[in-house]
RNA sequence: GCCCUGAUAGUGUAGCCAGGUCAAUCAUCAUGGGCUUUCGCCCCGUGGACCCGGGUUCGAAUCCCGGUCAGGGCACCA
């Protein structure tokens, strides 16, 4: 055959183009169909220019043919590539490196020095995610080595806050137990002259190690740095005056290896362990030897950390001890909306926002209140997944994912602001059944007698006209006769459905006050939205009475919003 | 300043290691329609992206070089 290309590859070719020309508008492209046959027999591959020289041949003509013999041929030579199968299915973690069923330990490392958020949320559920997934442990793990950072009601909050999230955990332990441990591996290293201890300044510290520049205390003696170290653990030399450090290499192409301080003097009570203590570790030396401790296998974290690892490494290895695998991925940030107790804490003291859980802020507890559901936080980690890029979320990922989980969920109920008053001239008493909820009617129904008066909502006011017809919603028909300032009078206009022009939501008189609280971004280009927060009144009807505090629920034509009762105030937070 | 990462539709993400089935995935978003006694949910359709410049190759989102931009680290915080 000619340029030695044999008559099956000829084939290949001929089906290829087709199943291409179909795919788009009965035009093959010859490119594809080149990629594609390559792919399927690499063996080709030192061929490719007879090859090209063929596909460009059988492209032309089959691109002269109609889609429909197009279609028919195809169907006789290779009717499998006519097949398109689309499938679905909701995303999942992709799988763990070197991890075997049964053999994972995992970690959740909190420093109790403030309220869980989304971020830690993320960070829990990956971890949690992968412990289960191969049946392994979870060991949640306060990291609480600096008593001037932590807090006692922070512990709590963070159990809180996993719980929420239904994230369970194997084992509980706070690394402040564990500060006998540190010393035993500081005296081995002590003893082996690995370390010694450093009276310059922070400042020095830091200038030293931009530079590289070594500092005399590096030369101490090892008699010298013992003795220095009993004498801190004997109360002598203050905070800030003297700090033990690694010896290791202060040229060190990554920063953190330039002889890290591995302990600093902290005089300051501790939540837990109180006085017992004055010299504490600091995180990478406490983290690289607990992590040890407890088995971890695989530590799953965000990336602010990726430079302290091979400090961590460095430090097991000096014991010998075996390293577990690493995976990290990006930090994560919500436009407008910020984190850090840095810039939100000033926002609470200016009472520009209520406190830690207001429904601004994506603390777990401000999201908990803003109707936000857990599965939407860990469906939304899913969708995100372990990227190392440097995502800024927008809020509507989550609330998208939200609003399709809470929608089963939520019954349904009336509302109105700025209500305007419906005077009914001729109707009958009338009693409205209304389902809480229009896909699950099993879920029952409220009453709701209708007499002489109604309200509705401004805003549905505004479009009715004079003669308009327009529906009260699961009720009947009416027609607007006159219309004046603060009043609508309507006639009864019949129950047919498809006559009315609009179908709206009401009220009646007895209805009851609400106030909705709609969240919105709190920074905008860097600078405080004014605006992130709208307070509405409006009037609800009476079976929002018998709504239990913390549910939520649906404003129908307004949005899902998250119940809070306050003796006899009825607060709405909605979600968006 | 130095070191390490990264860059795919408006946003997020898959694909990159092992170049061709990418005419680029999925979600969110926007838009048109259907369903609906809600502007919700659901269903169908449509729209939108490989940071820039070189190189290697028959062929580059993918490999190499150079740039640009962004994030993190260089704490007696974690």
């Amino acid at each position: 055959m000619k340029n030695g290309i044999d008559s099956s590859v000829q084939e290949l070719i001929r089906k290829y183009s087709l199943a291409n020309a179909i795919k788009f508008d009965g035009k093959a492209n010859a490119k594809a169909v080149i990629g594609k046959l390559l792919a399927e027999r690499p063996e080709l591959r030192s061929r490719a220019r007879d090859i090209i020289t063929q596909v460009n041949k059988t492209v032309k003509e089959i691109n002269r043919i109609s889609i429909t013999d197009q279609i028919s041929e195809l169907e006789k030579i290779a009717p499998e590539l006519l097949e398109t199968t689309k499938e679905r299915r909701s995303k999942e973690l992709p799988p763990l490196k070197e991890a075997k069923i049964g053999e994972v330990t995992t970690r959740l490392p909190p420093e109790p020095s403030g309220y869980p958020h989304i971020g830690h949320a993320y960070a829990g559920y990956i971890n949690w995610y992968y412990a289960r997934q191969y049946e392994g442990r979870l060991i949640l793990r306060f990291e609480d080595t600096n008593p001037r950072n932590v807090n006692q009601e922070y512990y709590e909050a963070f159990k809180e806050g996993y719980q929420w999230m239904g994230i369970d955990w194997d084992e509980e332990l706070n690394v402040s137990d564990d500060i006998p441990y540190f010393y035993d591996h500081a005296e081995k290293l002590l003893d082996r002259g690995e370390v010694y201890f450093c009276s310059c300044s922070a400042d020095v510290i830091s200038e030293n190690r931009r530079t590289g520049a070594a500092c005399e205390h590096r030369q101490t003696s090892n008699e010298e740095n013992q003795k220095i170290w009993n004498e801190i653990l004997e109360g002598q030399h203050t905070e800030g005056e003297i700090v033990c450090r690694l010896r290791i290499d202060m040229t060190h192409s990554n920063a953190v290896m330039r002889d890290p301080n591995i302990f600093r003097i902290i005089d300051f009570p501790h939540p837990i362990q109180g006085a017992k203590y004055r010299l504490w570790p600091t995180y990478d030396f406490a983290n690289a030897l607990e992590d040890h401790r407890n088995g971890i296998s695989h530590v799953l974290r965000s990336n602010e950390f990726a430079s302290r690892g091979e400090l961590q490494a460095y430090i097991r290895n000096l014991f010998s001890y075996a390293q577990p695998i690493i995976q990290e991925w990006s930090r994560f940030a919500i436009e407008g909306s910020p984190v850090s107790k840095r810039k939100i804490r000033p926002l609470i003291e200016s009472e520009v926002i209520s406190g830690w859980d207001d429904i601004r802020l994506t603390t777990l507890l401000a999201l908990r209140r803003r109707g936000i559901l857990p599965e939407a936080i860990r469906e939304m980690t899913r969708e995100v997944g372990l990227s190392v890029a440097q995502p800024i979320l927008d809020w509507s990922l989550l609330l998208g994912i939200n609003r399709r989980l809470v929608d089963p969920l939520a019954s349904r109920y009336y509302c109105v602001t700025q209500p305007k008053q419906v005077e009914l001239i001729n109707t009958k008493p009338f009693t409205a059944k209304i389902p809480y909820h229009p896909d699950f009617k099993d879920r029952g129904s409220r009453k709701i007698p209708v007499e002489k008066r109604v309200f509705i909502d401004g805003m549905d006011a505004k479009q009715l006209r004079k003669g308009d017809i327009f529906r009260l919603k699961h009720a009947f028909n009416l027609q607007v006769e006159k219309k004046t300032k603060d009043t609508l009078q309507c006639s009864y206009a019949g129950d047919e459905l498809d006559k009315a022009k609009l179908k709206i939501q009401w009220v009646t008189p007895d209805s009851i006050p609400l106030r909705l609280f709609i969240p919105d971004v709190l920074f905008i280009k860097g600078e405080v939205n004014q605006k992130s927060l709208q307070i509405i009144e409006g009037l609800g009807e009476c079976a929002l009475q018998d709504v239990k505090s913390e549910t939520i629920i649906q404003l129908e034509r307004k949005g899902f919003g998250f119940v809070e009762k306050n003796g006899e105030k009825v607060n709405i937070n909605m979600t968006e």
